[in-house]
DNA sequence: TTATTAATTGCAATCGATTGCAATTTTTTT
DNA sequence: AAAAAAATTGCAATCGATTGCAATTAATAA
């Protein structure tokens, strides 16, 4: 391996200082024409590669984004990352992406390598069992721009994006209702978080407003994987649900299969309703209906804010904290549509 | 903002050298076990955070991995990304994932910028449209380590890590063979690139090993992509084939609805085969028969081996180029099964 | 008590680019 | 031709941690 060609080394072949070829290699306009051509032709051909490091160092400033995610296997996961991507590319912001695995104690110690990493601001999705912000303390001290997205915590001073949860969960309940269901299972996520809550929040206001009784029966807590959905499902079939509401479009699918497996007509004797609007809702028997949750247009948000952020504070401007929600979209497909229930004759095909 | 301590801050204060500081920070056993205690508490009393870029810039080293993905937003991706994960977390080096859209131009721009930023290793899949590497040349010059993983260029030079697509091919092809298939159409992607050529090649080669005759009629390439796989199968359809093999879970669902709202029982009437394994193949209706594509263990592999060749290189060890075959695994599942066609007596239920 | 060895600590250079300020040269104006 | 303005270029400090080598001090052996 041979050595790295630094500016020195550019300088001293060219008769001319360090400051120089520095500037010239960045297009500088004090430096005469000629001479920025003749740096960066000999630049080129010794195959001289900026040193970004040195540079960042110099200038206190990485252009690079950290971006801490509690999971990042999942398609919500990848949607957001490229819409965050979409924004920070022609910035010309690098990526730096971190995961929690949803424990309190990775998150924490992302953050610290992303402070000593000095990136100049962090987009942070809260993992599962994080239930305070404490750990970012240090991220709050340097007043590094932070971004909290999708699980944020409530009532925290700080910048979010959000999705409307509740609205969504309101909307999914009142078209379960109009369907002529009375008796919606609720099965849902950890109620700390506050998409689950939110979501639950319009759950029951639904069933308030249009006179549906809330029987805290048919509502269940559980992980939302395979297995555990799959226990509770079966458990709250004895509590006799018309209609299973589902936040997370895989346990809702999971749902329909076991229905199918026991016999049950969906969306005729149960429907079920999810959420997300993943990528498998529309390819499953029968379609799933849900409530599209638009990560791309989410981490699009996220990044936009944070970088106004960024440009803010190094014109030492101060940033006021503000919260972000994005309008969800109901997704009406096959499963919570009863056809028979309408009051128009009933069309079959 | 305050400004940041530094070991120098530190060291003032304690009236030592930063010498000492940076060593005790290091728990370097050179300096006495008090003095380091003493270092380690001001730390932390003082909020001092490492600055890694400064480290770095000595040190001639980042801790880092670049990784340059085809395309981000996939199930398969953020596998690939957990494997690489699992590995590179315990080994304390961080990943710098960018994208490359599946053009070569932003490959480019990514070496490049990866380059500039002195990460110490490269995982690479190519971009579909990037049939050459010179572009990488800046990497082989400086002699980074750089592993290809999935889509790799046939015949370069380098460490790769892949699957046996080849036989994941042979063997789908066989199975349909098995099923009584005798007109089994392949719709599939770009056979420039190694994974489909070699899906191919396998199709190909199970249809002569059991005399089979190929129809170059029954071939067709696309996207992929819903619209386009839409489009190539109702073309399709009119060379009357009695299956279809086609080497991507998505469009293979794509084609089983297709064939469903034409009225065909699948896979009574035509079968389907898949190929990836992705959620959404055992969700479906029929469920899906496929091959398992192992993207977390290909991510596992190619971070393991690239991290090896790292310190292979950090100790002047020359490295040795090689390819790691990682074998497929066929799941066949009801979209492939024709109960009828066994020799046995059907038996329904 | 002196010689050796071991344990601690520090000096000063280094990594490579950036930038405020000043100096020099060139061009334009009077 | 002298003065003023504009265009170029360079000096030297700076960003913050690391490390080879040397120096000092403490502990042990002779």
């Amino acid at each position: 391996m041979q050595k790295e060609i630094t500016i020195y080394d550019i300088a001293e072949r060219l008769g001319v200082s360090a400051t120089t070829v520095s500037r010239a290699l960045n297009d500088n306009p004090r430096i005469n024409k000629k001479t920025r051509e003749k740096i960066h032709a000999l630049a080129q051909e010794l195959g001289y590669r900026h040193n970004t490091l040195a540079a960042n160092l110099r200038k206190q400033q990485t252009k690079t984004i950290g971006v801490i995610l509690h999971e990042v296997n999942s398609y919500f996961a990848t949607s957001v990352l490229a819409g965050i991507e979409k924004v920070t590319t022609p910035e010309h912001f690098d990526i730096l992406i971190t995961h929690s695995a949803e424990t309190a104690e990775r998150e924490k110690a992302n953050v610290k390598n992303l402070i000593n990493k000095r990136v100049d601001g962090i987009i942070v999705s809260l993992a599962m069992h994080s239930h305070e912000i404490e750990h970012f303390s240090p991220v709050f001290e340097r007043e590094v721009p932070l971004v909290f997205f999708d699980r944020v915590l409530q009532g925290a001073d700080c910048t979010k994006v959000v999705i409307d949860n509740y609205q969504g969960g309101y909307d999914a309940t009142r078209h379960l209702i109009g369907q002529g269901c009375k008796r919606i299972a609720h099965i849902t996520g950890d109620l700390d978080l506050n998409v689950y809550m939110d979501r639950f929040k319009g759950y029951q206001k639904a069933l308030k407003d249009h006179k549906v009784k809330f029987d805290k029966e048919l509502v269940k807590v559980c992980g939302l994987n395979k297995a555990e959905t799959t226990q509770a499902v079966t458990e709250m079939l004895e509590h006799k649900p018309d209609a299973f509401f589902i936040p997370s479009d895989f346990a809702a699918a999971v749902c329909i299969e076991i229905l199918h497996n026991k016999g049950f007509n969906v969306p005729q004797d149960i429907a079920v309703f999810g959420f997300n609007n993943d990528m498998l809702s529309d390819l499953i028997t029968p379609k799933l209906s849900t409530i599209d949750y638009p990560g791309f247009l989410m981490g699009e948000m996220a990044a936009k804010t944070l970088i106004e952020q960024i440009k803010l504070r190094r014109k030492n401007k101060n940033v006021k904290d503000h919260t972000i929600v994005i309008p969800t979209e109901i997704i009406l497909r096959e499963s919570s549509i009863r056809k028979k229930a309408k009051k128009t004759a009933a069309k079959k095909k």
